[in-house]
DNA sequence: AAGTGGTCTAGACCACGAA
DNA sequence: TCGTGGTCTAGACCACTTA
């Protein structure tokens, strides 16, 4: 059946709870030992549970007082990973994939690496030309842990939104990126994929996507720098 | 006495282990239950340590496997405000200013709207050229609202991480920050400032800086993008 | 004073990786 | 197979907030 801890069930039961409204913003969460019971597990669980649901932002925990349901909509974080073909939407741009082709492969050593994968494991590798009011504006080339997405190469076709798609098929949830962002120009095969001159600026983005700490997919974005750039906030120092 | 848990304690101390080179790199600390042993507390405590050590970034934890000591000078500081002198000291450079011309100049439009000026205020404008283990590798270019730094105008010399300086002269604390990075290459003047062939890509970082939501700096930083690149670390969706 | 979350114990069983 | 970390239990006492 369900392969998830009793926790991570908890958490979305409780998270969804909130979302509906059942828990309100401002209320207080039953205290730990009444979530023990209507649960029925020990604290330590519970309190992992919560654990979580803090660090999404969903509610303050305060010692003495109790658990307080935050407004998950202002308090979540700037910084969400989302998918590029949303990341062109919200900047205006028609966006839809001009090629797309999908294989099984063996994974190169540096996608290992970042996966995680052990030396027989493959990977589904979606490679894609995207276009931006129908024309070509960048290049996608994914790779996702094989285990998780049965039948994904099948699946030419049924998607936009990778993300979105991962998300509603097959349950996987992305909680967060790493991404690196560097500056380049296009070599000869990138001009002619993506209609530029050769020797045009070109923003990369390479990203390991997780869920819940474990890395399901890499990506690199090749895309013309004169239509895209990446925006980011930071907190602290 | 101590008054912190002693799961701080122990995280604290594994940590100096490793900053000590106790712990190497690559290496695996003792596993879990040696853990207890050693200092004489439940798996729990270990545990919880453990977890510290992992979100800071000192170790990677791998079930079946054990839990490795990662090169925590590479991993810290994700999203996290940091000057470009301490980032590209953080990436092994030797850094240092080049070329320094402060100015006070009436802000430009663009500026004027990011630091929410009035039509007659000033900015003091800081223009430099930056080396790394001595040659030019970037471009800064900075605004800062002038009432916040009375003076720096004739600082010229007296720093190289502007944003210490900020810190310790002014008592101006950075808390966020909020960057766009997009790229290109460089012109014919940009060319000869970072002695680059014209037509190099560059990462262009625009940064406009908040100390408690209130704008107090905008800086354009150019640089060479085979020396450089941005990294961040999304959460949600 | 009573109830909350914060810390901690001493066990247990499971899933995974390496040998 | 054996040892690793992952999850979980059923307790306990402490520190803090509120009333």
């Amino acid at each position: 059946m369900s392969k998830s801890p009793i926790y991570m069930d908890i958490f979305k039961k409780i998270k969804s709870d909130i979302q509906s409204s059942f828990y309100k913003i401002g209320d207080l969460l039953p205290s730990e030992p009444e979530l023990c019971q209507i649960f029925s597990v020990s604290r330590t669980t519970i309190r992992k549970s919560v654990e979580l649901l803090e660090s999404q932002g969903y509610v303050k925990v305060q010692q003495g007082r109790g658990t307080e349901v935050l407004d998950y909509k202002i308090s979540q974080n700037l910084n969400k990973v989302t998918s590029f073909s949303e990341t062109l939407l919200s900047k205006g741009y028609d966006v839809c994939t001009g090629s797309i082709h999908i294989s099984k492969e063996c994974a190169p050593d540096y996608v290992k690496e970042k996966l995680l994968l052990k030396d027989n494991d493959f990977i589904i590798r979606i490679q894609r030309i995207i276009l931006a009011n129908g024309m070509p504006i960048g290049l996608l080339d994914n790779y996702i842990v094989e285990d998780l997405v049965p039948g994904l190469e099948n699946s030419c076709g049924k998607f936009s939104s990778l993300y979105s798609f991962l998300e509603s098929e097959y349950g996987i949830e992305i909680t967060s990126s790493f991404d690196t962002i560097k500056a380049s120009v296009t070599d000869f095969v990138t001009s002619k994929l993506i209609n530029l001159p050769i020797g045009s600026p070109i923003l990369i983005n390479n990203r390991v996507t997780y869920s819940y700490n474990r890395p399901i997919e890499c990506v690199c974005m090749t895309v013309d720098a004169s239509k895209y750039e990446f925006s980011v906030y930071l907190e602290g120092r």
